[in-house]
DNA sequence: TAGTGGTCTAGACCACGGG
DNA sequence: CCGTGGTCTAGACCACTAT
């Protein structure tokens, strides 16, 4: 038998990563949960301690409980959004988008993405400027079929990833990071020499078994470096 | 007032980082504590349950409660013993120590890594060799005056990094991740070109603020990456 | 002031697993 | 078997904060 702690856990889960529970949303009160489930209100405050843990709900007093903003990749280090990177480290951060446009995925491709072939997806390279040095360059798959607003999307007033995180709940994160040297369309772009080592990110994003986008960011080595401190499972805050 | 459940969880977390209580330690019954706090059990659960979140403690009925083994950074993606890591992988893992002196930390250096100046340290370079192929090359500092036992410590057995995870339970860890050229050394060590891309992971550990290693592994870009699958805070296991 | 979450109790029953 | 942890209750009081 399932503890009722866990299936509260889980039923609320479910509602915020399938989003019927948008960011915002203001979720019953423990009062209602115990009435529902009919349990005590300890079992409910159980289940929504965890879900704080998780940062899927952000509690307040007085006003109630919450379903977070979109997360930030706090189980990595903090590779994340670029500008708010640059920004926390107080310094001036634009982006432009380079090319976009809409494509069918091939067979290859999609192999590679463990996605299905013939799906269709927004492809997206977009030039990251910090401290006035290219600092970044990111190409990026977005699944239209999981994230079909992003149809229609210019990404003028946030870059790919804020959109992103604004629009879908993530629930499973994979990456790669490794050092390449730069091809010549990439030095071209972020003006260093060809075959200078770049840091190289790659990271894949599922929203419950579906693919949301598939992202490769490549940083020269020398105006770049992932860094964080951690402690062994953080709790508290 | 601080609660009663964070009392007790620091209280242990505490005894176990200090080393009062090694891996493996059994520790009380939960109403033993129960008793010594004067609370109920439920309230000592709820700190015992936040232990094993952290990863501090293992539990299992009837046998009671310990202390675990020193964890793997499971925080960061498995940037973690390399050896465990290429096994995992189905590939054969040696290494080999090539330099091993022990040395008073100079002013420079101990700013550098925020420690004290003229504190004595073990100095070691170590080759990794995996599949044949060398694949890492480690440069790493111990603080003698936080791990005596390193002074006579070979590393025959176990390679620094295994060695001192059986050592030390750690509180705190700080990561870098860069992509350098490799200099005329490294090159040699690794037997590729001087230049070619390498991956740089930097990583510096404290127990309770006494810091207890810097290590720098440089690994050749074509033959090492990292990568993990990441949940928003892991929990259930 | 009143609504919400945060913590706590003093019990209880059950599940698991070593002897 | 029986000791241990895992879960749960039906209340309670307190802390915070929006109004």
């Amino acid at each position: 038998m399932e503890p009722i702690y866990l299936r509260i856990f889980k039923d609320i889960e479910a509602k915020i990563l399938a989003g019927d529970w948008r960011p915002g949303h203001r979720i019953p009160r423990e009062h209602d949960f115990a009435d529902d489930y009919g349990c005590s209100r300890m079992t409910v405050s159980k289940a929504m301690t965890a879900l704080v843990e998780r940062g899927l709900v952000v509690r307040k007093r007085k006003t109630g409980s919450f379903v977070a903003s979109p997360q930030i990749d706090r189980t990595v280090m903090d590779i994340q959004d670029i500008g708010t990177e640059a920004t926390l480290a107080g310094y001036e951060h634009r982006y432009e988008i380079l090319t976009r446009k809409i494509e069918t995925l091939g067979s290859v491709e999609a192999a590679q993405l463990d996605s299905t072939s013939g799906a269709e997806v927004l492809r997206i390279q977009c030039l990251h400027i910090v401290d006035g040095k290219p600092t970044a360059v990111e190409r990026r798959i977005i699944l239209l079929d999981t994230v079909p607003l992003a149809r229609n999307e210019s990404f003028a007033t946030a870059p790919p990833a804020k959109w992103l995180l604004s629009q879908v709940p993530w629930s499973r994160a994979k990456h790669v990071i490794r050092a390449v040297s730069a091809d010549a369309a990439t030095a071209r772009i972020l003006e260093i020499d060809r075959g200078e080592p770049c840091l190289n990110l790659i990271r894949q994003t599922w929203q419950n078994d579906r693919m949301v986008t598939y992202v490769e960011i490549t940083h020269p080595g020398d105006r770049f470096q992932f860094a964080g401190i951690f402690h062994p499972a953080e709790k508290t805050a």
